[in-house]
RNA sequence: UCUUCCUUAGCUCAGUUGGUUAGAGCAUCUGACUGUUAAUCAGAGGGUCGCUGGUUCAAGUCCAGCAGGGAGAGCCA
């Protein structure tokens, strides 16, 4: 039977016998190899007995190779880890030859190299951590809605509505390129399709979650989702997982309590599980901005970033108090804004930045945006001019849960739908939840790798996703 | 998509005002080593300087185009 190196490590005992399996991450000596099972981010020493190994195995333990160790545990005679194994018979269960094996880790590659060889970077500690910590939070997000009662609602990943707005959409078909079938009119002729209409990739599960809420009270989606913008930034992957909870008889406040508790939780449940590969992620952002100027370096390391949210309420202003605190800054009285601001147009990167970083120092809520610049769905206040929509923006991230009070009313909806020209007819499901038994509701969604990025302090969001999909990249 | 920077050995990078056989560290290979911790020590091999074209007696170095990547922006989560 295999034993964990997690396992092993955690044990006050020594002196038993055990079967260890992993990766060689690095051998020394002839005799000392370091063991990586994935279990933890600690490799597990294990002592050959060079005497009694043969000259063939010997040579195969190179970096990367897979191997199972028998033996026994014992405290450690050397100096820098507590326990070790003493091996009595090592097996090599792969080979990895060292002159092809192109992941050296004593050459510290860069993150966009190992970006190129994705299907090895798991090997890395930096690599491992991340992905051990995105199980922890996708776990964690599962564990806080289902104490909270909330269902988990799958929603289609494939939708023939194309009307919701939040941006570009991969088309879904099997019509053939050549000799594609076509209208009078010239136009495709969607009937012959599959589904025999027009469908796509999904970009949101909140129109669906809306009507699960509305006879379930409480669900979540956490789902993949798809959006083909040309976006090329840290921040945008063409491919992402979001989460979308959306609660029945919930106002805009019951909404931002909702998410603010929620990224509390997560957190939380990180710090308690995956401390380890916390403290490894906070060295190596350390050692990142020892190559930046003090003045981009972030003032707080990782842990203490994440205790700090913990330990302290998100500031919450509306829109309106957002522009009024931007007009007084430094940066606006100095012009040092690239983009103009006034009440109307939406909060550039770098007010948004200015608000967080600078200002504000921690997770800052904004609520009550201008209508216009907001979707169709979103509830209209009483001024006639904001909506009650709300968006948390995270030091150095950005925008990482966007969210509303629906509007419930059937005719504010409708009349909504019309000025923004959203076909009706398309959407007289989404409709019918207002003309049966409408009830206020609210919800939000969370780009799940932004969490990640937030969690983990990784600067690319390409890094916190096993196999990035982007523009121009869909590699693996 | 826009702005800007980058591309030299397997990796991370030097390479002066354009000037002879393009360097380093690590990795790799060979050898040594039974308490190492990114092990260490000795030796060796390894380059179409991203691609295409141009300027010049001469281009890694200057110019243009293309490709790939980074950073910032837009769109957003």
């Amino acid at each position: 039977m295999r034993t964990k190196i997690k396992a092993i490590l955690l044990n006050e005992q020594t002196d038993y016998e055990v079967t260890i399996k992993g990766w060689v991450r690095s051998f020394r000596n002839n005799q000392f190899i370091a063991l990586n099972d994935g279990s933890t981010i600690n490799n597990l020493q294990v002592v050959i007995d060079f005497e009694n190994t043969g000259e063939a195995i010997i040579k195969s333990i190179t970096t990367g190779a897979a191997i199972q160790v028998d033996g026994m545990v014992i405290a450690s005679q050397g100096k820098g880890q507590r326990v070790e194994v003493k091996a009595s018979q090592l097996t090599i269960l792969g080979d990895c030859n060292a002159e092809e094996f192109p992941l050296q880790l004593k050459n510290k590659p860069s993150l966009e190299y190992l970006r190129e060889i994705a299907h090895l970077r798991f090997r890395t500690n930096t690599f491992s951590a991340i992905f051990r910590l995105r199980h922890s939070l996708a776990f964690a997000i599962h564990k806080f809605f289902n104490e909270k009662g909330f269902v988990y609602l799958h929603t289609p990943i494939v939708t023939a509505s194309d009307a919701e707005g939040a941006g570009e959409m991969f088309k879904v078909t099997t019509l053939p390129f050549e000799n594609t079938p076509r209208n009078e009119d010239g136009s495709v002729d969607f009937k012959e399709d599959f589904f025999g209409r027009a469908t796509n990739l999904t970009v949101s599960g909140q129109l669906e979650a809306e009507l699960g809420a509305m006879a379930l009270g409480e669900v979540y989606t956490f789902g993949p989702t798809f959006r083909a913008e040309n976006s090329n930034t840290a921040r945008h992957l063409a491919e992402f997982w979001m989460i979308e909870p959306e609660v029945a008889f919930n106002d805009l406040k019951d909404n931002m309590d909702l998410a603010e508790a929620f990224i509390q939780y997560v957190i939380r449940y990180a710090l308690d599980n995956n401390r380890d590969d916390l403290e490894f992620l906070a060295q190596r952002l350390i050692e990142e901005e020892k190559s930046k100027p003090q003045a981009e370096r972030s003032e707080m390391g990782l842990i203490e970033k994440l205790e700090f949210v913990l330990n302290n309420q998100f500031e919450r202003i509306t829109y309106t108090e957002a522009i009024e605190i931007l007009l007084q800054s430094k940066p606006y009285k100095k012009k040092q804004f690239q983009y103009e601001l006034q009440w109307g147009t939406d909060l550039q990167s770098e007010h948004e930045r200015y608000l967080v970083e600078k200002h504000f120092k921690k997770p800052v809520i904004v609520t009550d945006y201008p209508k216009d610049i907001k979707s169709f769905y979103m509830r209209q206040n009483d001024d006639r001019k904001t909506v009650a929509a709300m968006d948390i923006l995270a030091p150095g991230i950005g925008e990482i849960v966007g969210g509303s009070q629906r509007e419930e009313r059937l005719d504010m909806l409708t009349k909504r739908m019309e000025e923004m020209h959203i076909p009706k007819e398309e959407m007289y499901w989404y409709i019918d939840s207002r003309k049966f038994g409408t009830a206020p509701h609210a919800g939000f969604g969370l780009g799940f790798e932004r969490l990640v990025l937030f969690v983990t302090g990784m600067g690319n969001i390409r890094d916190v996703i096993p196999f990035p999909r982007t523009p121009k990249n869909a590699e693996f």
